[in-house]
DNA sequence: AACATTATCTTGCCGGTGGCAAGATTGCAC
DNA sequence: GTGCAATCTTGCCACCGGCAAGATAATGTT
């Protein structure tokens, strides 16, 4: 169950993504360092360097898991719900619960965005959120702009851009605001 | 008109502003250094963290300056248009034309949120986009959803978010999404 | 005109950071 | 149990942000 403590650690790999997202909640994506983070672990800073090639790398896995993370969130809200307008409130709760992973999701910058393990789970997640089976692109246009309400609701909320007069209340905040998106052919 | 070839350089502060905007236009805000900019601006390092006490103060310019600019667009877009989809595609093309400015500005953590002037300009900015003037919490909410949708359109082009199917040319996309806002009691 | 004061910028230094090279330790294959 | 590969550490380097002290130049005072 806990292999913690032992040798060779067991698997560092997890422990330092870990680590990682809870440093990144505290300090922010940019003031993260590997070598706070491998402290956190217990470990010298090289081994993060030999498990993620380096600080880009380990964001990149970060920044993978994330999207698996948020992939899963959507579709159970989808499942569960049925509804489209409960996804994207999803995507909101997602990004207040996973400050960490939203924030160095949305920044490439900070890492690999042509690893492949994360540009699948990229595409993967997108699937969701414009249903790009169908390929009217005017379906596409429409999954965009839901997508862009709820991202930047989730972004302007993360920041402190919205208006303290909507409350704290993150999911109530996008129902109602999502409630001005045109309703347009729901399912095909 | 030009001091710049002098005794003390003349308008540092200025100088410095333009090559941190140029320095984070290249290598992104998480990657900008005073060191670099103070390098480009042909000055020591130390003289970037005169005028603007540390690092946090530079980009705490860059953003106040990146609002003023921001609320110029804007307003110019509205007494040009007196369109608010217009007044949104302005905001889009300002992303898109001020990469660097956008960027930093929506990364508080990256500046101190808390200083005046900034403030001040962030506030003069907001109030174009939900017109705060009149109280109407509905229609701060619908201020909210219209800021939103434009201001995730413009981080998720930002970033590389977007389907390459919609083509690559920012005001065109934000004009047909943001056709999907529901249109509602647009002057007050 | 001489001097003091202030604003502006530089040099020198410190701890912290990311990355590399070399080496130590441990598990595993045979 | 011996060789081999995986995993982790130590030692090093250049760079970074920030501080203290000092140099230089503009301004004001007389």
């Amino acid at each position: 169950m806990s292999p913690s403590r032992s040798y060779h650690h067991g698997d560092l790999r997890r422990a330092l993504i870990r680590a990682a997202v809870e440093t990144i909640g505290e300090v922010g994506a940019a003031a993260m360092s590997v070598r706070e983070v491998a402290r956190r672990a217990g470990v010298s800073h090289t081994a993060a360097t030999y498990h993620f090639g380096d600080k880009a790398g380990l964001l990149t896995a970060v920044a993978t898991e994330g999207y698996r993370l948020l992939g899963d969130a959507l579709a159970a809200a989808h499942e569960e719900h049925r509804s489209f307008l409960e996804v994207g409130v999803a995507y909101v709760r997602f990004a207040a619960d996973h400050r960490a992973h939203f924030e160095v999701m949305f920044q490439p910058a900070l890492y690999h965005s042509d690893d492949r393990a994360l540009q699948d789970a990229r595409r993967a997640t997108a699937a969701l959120l414009y249903r790009t089976a169908d390929a009217d692109e005017d379906q596409v246009v429409a999954g965009v702009a839901a997508w862009s309400l709820v991202h930047g609701l989730a972004t302007l909320w993360l920041n402190g851009n919205l208006p303290p007069l909507l409350g704290d209340d993150p999911q109530a905040i996008a129902r109602r605001v999502a409630a001005h998106l045109r309703p347009r052919a729901p399912r095909r």
